[in-house]
DNA sequence: CCAAAACATGAATACTGAATCATAATTCAT
DNA sequence: ATGAATTATGATTCAGTATTCATGTTTTGG
């Protein structure tokens, strides 16, 4: 994704189109991208140390904004804890907003490398379900302020939100579609499914993240599990189990 | 908190006012709710035609906030939505925050009444648990707006968060755990259970809310509870379907 | 009717913090 | 070395806005 325009220090927004006046009042201030402002201008890919200083940056943003929130989180904060000033910032990132899509984007590519990673060579669905759980679980309290960006992004940047969940919904529902046609599970709506399963997976880690429960991973990912598979019925079986519809 | 924006008024400093003394340093300004103040000064009740005043401001802060989230929604906008000048949103609320805790709370409520309206009298655990998810779906179906408060409550006002659905958790655990003891359900840990299902029904709204998915909430409550009941094994049966620690 | 209370107004205030820019320090290629 | 990028700085600019206040307007009670 990077887009190593011919730069120059000047990105000239030229481009005056009927009508577009040049100039972006500076101001524009905040909510840049949520604000529907693709790209003001390509930040800056870097060259060298800079490499590091970005990186810096990053590293920073993703442990004030996690702690703070967005809103909360000024560039100067995000900068001192950086070691930076604040000018820098915008040498690499072109806005407040930017780097908390970068964050967001970083993120999910984490999160699904670590599941992947623990559902690899797992040929049973369910063994699979129940693993790639525990891996959520256990990033998600490795790193919570990345679990609280990744909520906030519903609101400061429903693109990168939408995009996030959009993806893991799509590999779950093909994961439980194709299990339910080799027999693994039984057939029903892979959709809902998926998005049924991704709220037990998101509201126990908000659970333990967010309302600091002492349940642990194993004792989430057991009782959870077992419910999967099981359900809820008293015979556990194949009966209905259901009440009908009295 | 919620301070978005430069904003506030001054505190206190060196009297720049007009004569006047300082007027009112009246704590203040930012985070007024969320800095732990509990009531700067308790709003105002009312005592006639303001009771209708009150009411159209709150329900624009509802529109208004929902639709473009906390922090894009200015005291301006809503006010203008209500139709009342600025001023007038300080006779009834003590702030921004104020406001929004208000909502936090009356969606809260209005929930709650709107569930057990619909599982009141249904003895079956099961059967209420489906009532309950489809009464669900079906309030925030209707509330959009208050949907996205709620979620956005996590950074605005993260206490009234925690409470909201603590309130949530504990009731349904406690049913749970009932209906364990008379053999509706299985035994299990009810607190997690409790979160595992809550989650299931938030990603389901969410998925229609804020994902647009065009299954209707009959389809979501079919799948999801048939989920519930049967699980997803096979067999639905008793092993555990599981290939154990292998 | 009249005064007091309640309600309403909106311009003015005070303050914040994102983004910029002129300048300076490094690093790099030759 | 030497000039040209590249990277760094941080004071300054500047727009946005929550809250206040002095002043109107309406309602209420007697």
């Amino acid at each position: 994704m990077s887009n190593p325009k011919g730069n120059g220090p000047r990105p000239e927004k030229g481009a005056a189109g009927p009508g577009r006046s040049r100039a972006k009042p500076a101001a524009a201030a905040q909510t840049a991208a949520a604000r529907r402002r693709p790209d003001p201008a390509a930040p800056k890919p870097k060259t060298a140390r800079g490499e590091a200083t970005r990186r810096a940056i990053l590293s920073a943003a993703e442990k004030v904004i996690g702690e703070q929130g967005f809103n909360e989180a000024s560039i100067g904060s995000i900068t001192r804890e950086a070691g930076v000033a604040q000018g820098t910032f915008y040498i690499y990132f072109a806005s407040k907003d930017d780097v908390f899509s970068e964050l967001v984007a970083d993120m999910g590519r984490m999160l699904r490398h670590a599941i992947s990673e623990a559902t690899a060579g797992i040929a049973n669905r369910l063994d699979a379900e129940r693993e790639g759980l525990r891996a959520f679980l256990t990033f998600v309290s490795a790193h919570p302020e990345l679990y609280r960006i990744v909520q906030e992004a519903q609101f400061v940047d429903p693109k990168a939100y939408l995009a996030y969940f959009r993806t893991f919904a799509e590999g779950y529902r093909d994961g439980l579609a194709q299990a339910a046609d080799t027999g693994d599970i039984r057939a029903g709506d892979a959709d809902i499914r998926a998005w049924a399963l991704m709220g037990i997976a998101r509201s126990l880690g908000e659970y333990s993240v967010v309302f600091g429960s002492d349940a642990s991973i194993d004792q989430m990912v057991d009782t959870a599990h077992e419910m999967i598979v099981h359900g809820l019925a008293a015979g556990a079986a194949g009966g209905d189990g259901s009440a009908g519809d009295a």
